[in-house]
DNA sequence: TTGAAAGCGCTAACAG
DNA sequence: CTGTTAGCGCTTTCAA
């Protein structure tokens, strides 16, 4: 028979201790003005009761909230995913508890998260991932955040800017930038880019980068095909064919994020053309599986659980006047699916 | 400037609506007792001020908790990140918020983890992955989370038995055996399996099924290599380095997880062995990439992203006088990484 | 150092 | 149907 004893509270750590709550509190919440015999006595006490002090009690009573908020686009997209494992890292090592929510990728639904985190009283919010350029979309995002930062609350972001809060900026620009002159380096002209929503701040940078690389060599990006699908494997995918059906002519594709290269690598051996001998491939992100795939990705890396740990640690610092920017490098990682230009069939 | 302006509470709502607080907060919490009017008018007036009840204060004077944990092995495992998608599903469309933890694969830290998760109150608490065979290290989980249930608590777990939870199962012993048996339909006999910790009771099953049907051809598991390693991408990598090393004659491994056919994939590559052409490879979970790799992976499928959703459901009826059971079903993929034995070189 | 008592913001009895 | 009031379990003044 499960007994149907109520929850421990203080008290009763108080009582078997024969101290008083407060006493007892002050022991437990590690606060000072307790005699060190004492304060000894009641931890023991709790630790022998199995007492875990009420979160909730704990918090409206004015205590540090421990708990931490976290909202990406999707959690099964690796890329949040290592960022997320980077947060969960920190967060034990600091006692803290992480409420992770994501939006599905809908922007409508970043604010109804955003609410339920504040409600929730959550020490920081960390957002990860790529805003929308539109910024009408993002004003009450903003406000919102600007209200929470205003009553104690701390904000990060990591790859967004424009939203008042500390901030890890990812590579994207001059990652967008090496990825390209890596592959115009091999000799390649006729680049196809598949490319996430253009309105996502991600992919507006990534392909700045791509630009810049392209005005090297005398072209621009309006020489060049950058089909739009979404940033997922399946939009890889979709992109692939389309640029196959309406580009024959291409020699190398650069995906803007890992997750579609895979689809671009998928649609590829599904029609049997080889890679890289007859046509170069290269990611973004460097997720995980990158470097298993075959063949193994060419793409570039982003230190995504570092920047996961990183924009954590930025939230538990007090809050700045300005607003923090913590740029990330980026390393251009070179491995089989981009091969120099074939001569002309 | 911002305005250093206190959070909104209900009473401002109350008094903006002019109402006691006993009504705005009926209103707004969706209780009956209101006329429809005033509750109109309330919810009017809390949607203009922007307000949002604060959560500790809610489920400290009563109310039902919002939140729910989910507890996983490692957040960047594919396998968990799927169920952590279909939990997060479920959990928006009833307004419920999630706290994920992870435990590193690190047994011990589970308890810290539940502990956790009941100061925090949550509605329920949800924990994805194998246990350990070992009974003893469960024993403390257990009893805590026995507790937590005697209290009102609700539990439920993916993937184990004897936590006197409501359970989804995933149909381990049965998917071990259709992928065996598959292999074997082949004309392989010489099979190596890559596996996990065989403390994991999804190992340990895994494997049983698989000594059913090398029964079922006469053999048995003592009569092939099981090579254990960690049940991750690099645990696959080693152990395909070392069958291949012991066991130079084997024509066929079967990794007990995607994550560890990957790696076992890498290995092969890097040793310019074929697949499927000299030595088939197969996996088990069907995550999102194993369709995507090259060649494309066999492997069982598990509903993953259900096993999740369900769970949570489960969690959220009633609890019953006896755990309930969910076994999942499996499907056998077959794709390009296994093909017909050989004739002998 | 210690303890008594006043809330934190909300829900749920209880009166009206 | 409406409002008043007593807590929920804890932290933190405030006296002693």
């Amino acid at each position: 028979m499960a007994q149907e004893r109520a929850r421990l509270r203080l008290v009763d750590v108080a009582e078997e201790a024969g101290v008083s709550i407060a006493a007892a509190s002050r022991a437990l919440s590690g606060s000072t003005g307790v005699s060190d015999v004492i304060a000894q006595r009641v931890r023991e006490v709790a630790a022998r009761m199995g007492y875990v002090a009420d979160v909730h009690a704990r918090t409206l009573a004015g205590g540090a909230s421990t708990s931490i908020g976290l909202l990406v686009h999707e959690i099964g997209d690796p890329y949040f995913t290592e960022i997320a494992s980077g947060v969960l890292r920190v967060a034990a090592e600091q006692g803290l508890t992480v409420q992770i929510c994501h939006t599905g990728r809908d922007p409508d639904n970043e604010l109804v998260q955003v609410r339920a985190l504040i409600a929730n009283r959550v020490r920081a919010i960390l957002i990860a991932g790529s805003g929308f350029v539109d910024a009408r979309t993002q004003s009450a995002v903003k406000k919102e955040l600007q209200t929470f930062q205003a009553t104690g609350g701390r904000v990060a972001v990591i790859g967004r800017h424009h939203l008042g809060a500390d901030a890890v900026l990812p590579d994207n620009t001059a990652g967008g930038r090496s990825i390209t002159e890596h592959v115009l380096s091999l000799g390649h002209r006729r680049i196809a880019f598949a490319v996430g929503l253009p309105a996502l701040t991600t992919v507006a940078d990534r392909l700045s980068g791509a630009g810049q690389a392209l005005g090297e060599v005398g072209l621009c990006l309006d020489d060049v095909p950058v089909v739009e699908a979404a940033f997922t494997r399946e939009g890889g995918r979709l992109a692939m064919q389309r640029i196959l059906a309406e580009h024959p002519d291409v020699t190398a594709v650069i995906a803007l994020n890992d997750d579609m290269a895979i689809g671009v690598l998928s649609a590829l051996r599904a029609r049997g053309i080889a890679v890289p001998e007859q046509m170069s491939v290269a990611g973004f992100d460097d997720v995980a599986v990158a470097e298993h795939l075959s063949p193994a990705l060419t793409t570039v890396r982003l230190p995504m659980t570092e920047m996961g740990e990183q924009a954590l640690s930025l939230a538990l610092k007090p809050s700045s006047a300005r607003p923090r920017r913590r740029p990330t490098g980026h390393t251009l990682v070179v491995r089989e699916s981009t091969a120099p230009l074939r001569a002309p069939r």
